[in-house]
DNA sequence: CTGAAAGCGCTAACAG
DNA sequence: CTGTTAGCGCTTTCAG
C-alpha cells in the first residue's frame, strides 16, 4: 500500500529496526546514519502508521471522553463546548487525540466504553462528569484502568485523580452574597441530583444558610435537568409560593437564562423584585439581560488540566493519585441587589 | 497481556481463524460451533482487540473530524454542540467512532489531518467547514481518501460528496421577507468572508434587492468573525452611517445576539425601530430579548447526514458523488416589523 | 552502534 | 465447513 518503514530501509541501506529507532529518536543511533534515514524518509514521502505502532507498542495516544448519558442535555450547555475546547488544548500539547463516546444511554455508554478499553482503542479516559453509582467509573476502576474525572468522584476520592472546583465552597459563598445582602429568603435551583457537583452546591448552600441562622425551607429547593425549559418551570413553582423567595442561586447557566426570561415575561424585575446568583459563566452570565453575577469556575480549566493529568498518568504509571482544585471565582453584574430595595 | 482469540480458539478447539470467522458471523461456519466459539468466548471475558483487527483489515471504524482553524471562535458557537451532536448520533448508529482534530493554527489542523490519514488513524474524515483555497480539501482530494464536507466546496463541487444547506436562497428569502415588509434599507451582516456559506448568503441578499430594484449599498454590508463581540461592534458602525438600515441580516446567532443586545444598549428598539432576521436558529434566537425571527438551517440534520453519507461511502467504495441540501424554513418571531411603524 | 528475528492480535487467502 | 499459513507495519529483545 503505502510507504512502511521497510521501503525506507531498502532506500537508506539499513534494517527497518535502525529506521524505527531513527523515528522514535534513538540516542544508539549514529547521527550520520540517523541524517541518511531521514533523508529517505523525506524523499519517499514515508509516514508512519499508527495503528501498526499502537499493535506493537500497546498504545495508542488517544485519550477517550466520556460524556454523560443524558447528552442531548449536556451538548447543549456551553459546559461542554469549553470543557472541550480545554480537554483539545491540552490534549493537543502532547499530541494525543482524542475519542468521543457516542452514546446515548447508560448502557450504550458502557459499550463504548469496553470497546475502547478492552479494544485498546484508547490509552485512557476522562470522565466528563461525576454521578452517584457510575457504572462506569466502576468497571474503569476495576480493571485499573487510567482514568481521570472531572468532579469528585462519588466514591474512592482518596484513588482516583480528579479535577473539579470547590462547590461547595462556591456554593457557600454566593449563598452568603446573597445574605450579605439582606436575602433570608433564598431560593437553590440545581440541577441533576445525581450529580455530585449538584450535591455539593446544595450542601454549601445549606451550610452558609444555617451558619447564617436562617431556615432550610425545601419549598425552596428545586432539582431538575440543566435545560432552559427546566429553569423555567422552576421558577414557575417558586413564585406561586405564599411567601416566593426573593433571591435564587441557580446553578446552571442555562437554567438561569431560562428563570430570568421567565421572570421578565411574568414581569417580575430582575433585579428590582429578584435577585440571581447563576454559576458556571461559560458567556452566558454577559450574555443575558440584566447581565447576571456568577460564579466562574474556570470551565475551560477543568478540561486543560483533566487533559494534563490524565497524560501526565500515562506516561508515569506510578504518578501518584492527585486531586486538582480550579479556582472559582464571584463575578459581580447586575443582577443582584439589596434586599431593601425589594420591599415596596 | 489480554484475552486473544488464541485463548478462544484453545478452549472451544478451534483454529483462530474460525473464531475470526464466527466474530465476523461468516455464514460458511456451522451454528454449532458458533455456540460453542462463542461460549468459550463469554467464559474467557473475550473482547476483540480493535487496534489489530484494524492493522489485519486496514479499516480502523473511524471517522475523523475536522473543525476550521478559528476553531477556538467555532467552539463557542452553538453550530458546534449542535452539528457534533448529529455527527455522534450518525456515527453511532453504524457503530463508528468519532476522533477530532486538536489543532488551533491551519498548519497545526493540517498535520492533524496527515496523522489521521497516512496514520491510518481514520476511515474517513468531514470537514466540518467549506471556505476558499483549503489546503486541507486539496490534500484529501489528492489522496483520493474518503471525506465528505459540510457546506459546499468552494471548488470541485462535483466531484466531492457534501451536505449542505440552500443558503443562498435562505438568505435571498430571509431578504424578501424584509423587503415584504416594507424595508428597503436592509444591511447584511455577515461572517468570516473565506467561508462559502457567507459568500452565497451574501449573494441572496443581494439578489434579492435587485430583483427588488432596491440598490446594493456597500455600507450596508460587514463581514466579521462569528462572535458576540464582532456583532456589537458591526451594529455600532451601521448606526454611525447618515442613513442607517432599518433591518438587519444577521447570519449568525451569535453575532445576532450581540447585535440586539448593543441595539438594546443603545436604546434602538427591535423590532420597533429596528428589524432582524438571524441565521441557524440554534435555540440562541429563542432566547434572545425579544426573540428573533431566523431561518432554521437544521444544523444537526447537517451533522447526521455527514455521518451517514461518508460511512456509505466507506461501506461502498464506488457510492456516487452527492449533494445533500438539508432544508431550511423561516420561524418567525417577534424581531420583525413593518416598516411603517418606524417612520416616528 | 546496527541487524535479525520474533511477535503485537487479528484477517484473509488458500487448501482441504 | 474448518485449519494452515502468511502477512498488516511497527517495536523490541537479543546478538553481534
Amino acid at each position: 500500500m503505502a510507504i512502511t518503514i521497510k521501503d525506507v530501509a531498502k532506500l537508506a541501506s539499513v534494517a527497518p529496526s535502525t529506521v524505527s529507532r531513527v523515528i522514535a529518536n534513538n540516542p544508539r543511533i549514529s547521527e550520520k546514519t540517523k541524517v541518511r534515514v531521514r533523508e529517505a524518509m523525506v524523499e519517499l514521502g514515508y509516514h508512519p502508521n499508527f495503528i501498526a505502532r499502537s499493535l506493537a507498542s500497546q498504545s495508542t495516544q488517544v485519550i477517550g471522553l466520556v460524556l454523560p448519558n443524558s447528552s442531548d442535555v449536556f451538548f447543549q450547555n456551553p459546559f461542554f463546548s469549553t470543557v472541550l475546547r480545554g480537554l483539545s488544548e491540552g490534549a493537543h500539547e502532547k499530541q494525543y487525540a482524542l475519542q468521543m463516546s457516542t452514546g446515548k444511554t447508560e448502557e450504550q455508554i458502557y459499550q463504548d466504553v469496553v470497546n475502547m478499553v478492552q479494544g485498546g482503542r484508547v490509552d485512557g479516559i476522562i470522565l466528563l462528569y461525576s454521578r452517584t453509582d457510575d457504572k462506569i467509573l466502576k468497571y474503569l476502576r476495576d480493571r485499573e484502568f487510567p482514568f481521570v474525572v472531572i468532579g469528585r468522584p462519588y466514591e474512592w476520592e482518596e484513588e482516583i485523580t480528579h479535577v473539579d472546583n470547590d462547590n461547595y465552597r462556591a456554593s457557600r459563598e454566593a449563598t452568603e452574597y446573597l445574605i450579605n445582602l439582606g436575602h433570608n429568603k433564598i431560593s437553590f435551583i440545581g440541577g441533576n441530583k445525581n450529580l455530585v457537583m449538584t450535591m455539593e452546591r446544595l450542601q454549601g448552600y445549606q451550610e452558609a444558610l444555617k451558619s447564617a441562622g436562617l431556615p432550610i425551607v425545601p419549598d425552596y429547593i428545586r432539582h431538575d435537568e440543566f435545560l432552559l425549559e427546566r429553569g423555567q418551570e422552576a421558577i414557575q413553582g417558586l413564585l406561586l409560593l405564599e411567601t416566593p423567595p426573593t433571591a435564587l442561586l441557580v446553578t446552571d447557566e442555562l437554567m438561569a437564562i431560562g428563570v430570568v426570561n421567565t421572570l421578565t415575561k411574568l414581569e417580575v424585575e430582575v433585579p428590582a423584585n429578584m435577585s440571581i446568583v447563576s454559576f458556571n459563566n461559560a458567556f452566558f452570565s454577559e450574555l443575558a439581560r440584566p447581565q447576571l453575577t456568577s460564579i466562574d469556575i474556570n470551565i475551560f480549566d477543568l478540561g486543560y488540566q483533566a487533559a494534563k493529568s490524565l497524560i501526565q498518568m500515562l506516561l508515569n504509571p506510578k504518578e501518584p493519585v492527585k486531586r486538582i482544585i480550579v479556582p472559582h471565582q464571584l463575578i459581580e453584574r447586575v443582577s443582584c441587589t439589596n434586599v431593601q430595595s425589594i420591599k415596596k
